[in-house]
DNA sequence: GCTATTGACTTGTTTAAACAAGTATGTTAT
DNA sequence: ATAACATACTTGTTTAAACAAGTCAATAGC
């Protein structure tokens, strides 16, 4: 429930720009004709597009405008910048989702997983080995490690569902920041004895690294997913004020 | 050259960060320390601050103070959300980049183009396919499409060389957003034909759309890698406050 | 007719202030 | 000893104001 008011903003204008109530190429009102329409000092306003403008829904143009540049996404998609988990995305795109845990078992970082991992030597963690089914099909191949202190009491069942909801609502921990790193890689026996592949050879492979609130990084993912599902998206902002 | 201030505070502890003069876990110090070191508001402070969180660097903890989370990068990464040159990646990784154009000529949009691209039929485009070289490999196939009409006076040599320096140095135009898919896919005739590829049936492909400061798409780009070549980072941060 | 200037817009940067809210560390009262 | 409270920090949100700087169109002067 967003109490905070640039939040109300930001999300009133980005439903708006979604159902092109302002359309592709448009300018947005100005900044004070949105101040008077929401009551609110020019700042609050800004923070809401400075946020729009990060998630590439609009630019602003110096003396200008706020010119939309959102157009409705092509196909499904798995990942916008946010931090989503497996079943939210699977519900987002309208999919069947499920989940079979195929290990579910403890151990103790080593050198060979604190170099992978980014977890220290001698950290006790859970090592968890999922399938993941869309629609019926076994489509991703997922990897999780997490640091047994942060996360308690997991679960065999608890791993069958979800994962984040269990630390998000259950424990009350807050996921803050993800840090992942794309890659294609060859095919392993794991993948070609869990998943259903079509002669592929490769994966797209998503290496994730996330922190809690206080941040501590205490999960690392591996997502093995079979190519012709996966589609990754980003919006990049150039910086400007490079040095010369 | 830098001259708004919270750019400049921003880039100096971004420096420190990654010099560890602000460790990996420590504290910053607080946002009224840096106010009095700096000599400016504590507002500018924030958004400094702020633009480190967006890339990772650190988070902020409500009552606590802004952790570094910034840890050195493994290896050779290609992107990291910002929007890079060819020239500026290879540069940065420390490698030797070629390019040689093996496409250049013009053509008008159809339905099938503007399908894919996004760009209105009708619209008069140069189409560049270039082969890129990593220390002497053939590793990336990239396809162009530019807006005749935005990027006018492009030629094969200027191709060959970086028409990202064309657009921004010599004809002055300010690229700012850039959205990108990421996907992985079959490799395809051209691929074979201009590529060492060692054996592998698929590409991690790089679909950018690129709008220049009017808000206009001027650029459709289709980045084409070798799988055991390619790398791409991300930051995420949860978005609070969802509904319920 | 053409150019230059003015003025009314737009967004961009920065400051100062006030208050809310979370955290840690005391001290006090039981 | 322990619980409750006070208080001195921290970051989070919001406002108001001022000025800078870019754009655009109308107007004045030549």
């Amino acid at each position: 429930m967003p109490k905070a008011i640039f939040q109300t903003i930001y999300q009133d204008l980005k439903i708006k720009i979604e159902e092109q109530q302002y359309p592709f190429q448009q300018l947005l009102p100005s900044e004070n004709a949105l101040v008077e329409h929401y009551h609110c000092s020019r700042n609050t306003i800004r923070r809401a597009i400075s946020m729009l403008a990060e998630e590439g829904y609009v630019q602003s143009m110096h003396g200008i405008g706020v010119r939309v540049i959102y157009q409705p996404v092509r196909q499904t998609s798995f990942t916008i910048g946010g931090i989503e988990s497996f079943q939210e995305s699977a519900c987002r795109n309208g999919l069947t989702a499920s989940t079979r845990v195929v290990q579910f078992t403890e151990l103790v970082s080593d050198e060979h997983i604190a170099e992978k991992t980014g977890f220290p030597i001698g950290s006790e963690l859970y090592y968890i080995q999922r399938v993941r089914y869309l629609n019926g099909k076994a489509l991703i191949f997922d990897i999780n490690m997490f640091l047994k202190a942060c996360v308690p009491g997991l679960t065999p069942e608890i791993a069958a569902h979800s994962i984040y909801d269990y630390i998000e609502n259950t424990l009350g921990m807050t996921i803050v920041t993800s840090k992942r790193i794309m890659t294609v890689e060859r095919i392993t026996q794991a993948d070609e004895k869990y998943l259903d592949l079509n002669d592929f050879n490769c994966m797209a492979v998503v290496s994730g690294y996330t922190y809690n609130a206080d941040g501590l990084m205490f999960e690392y993912t591996q997502s093995r997913h079979r190519p012709d599902y996966f589609c990754f998206q980003d919006t990049a902002t150039r910086k400007q004020g490079y040095p010369k």
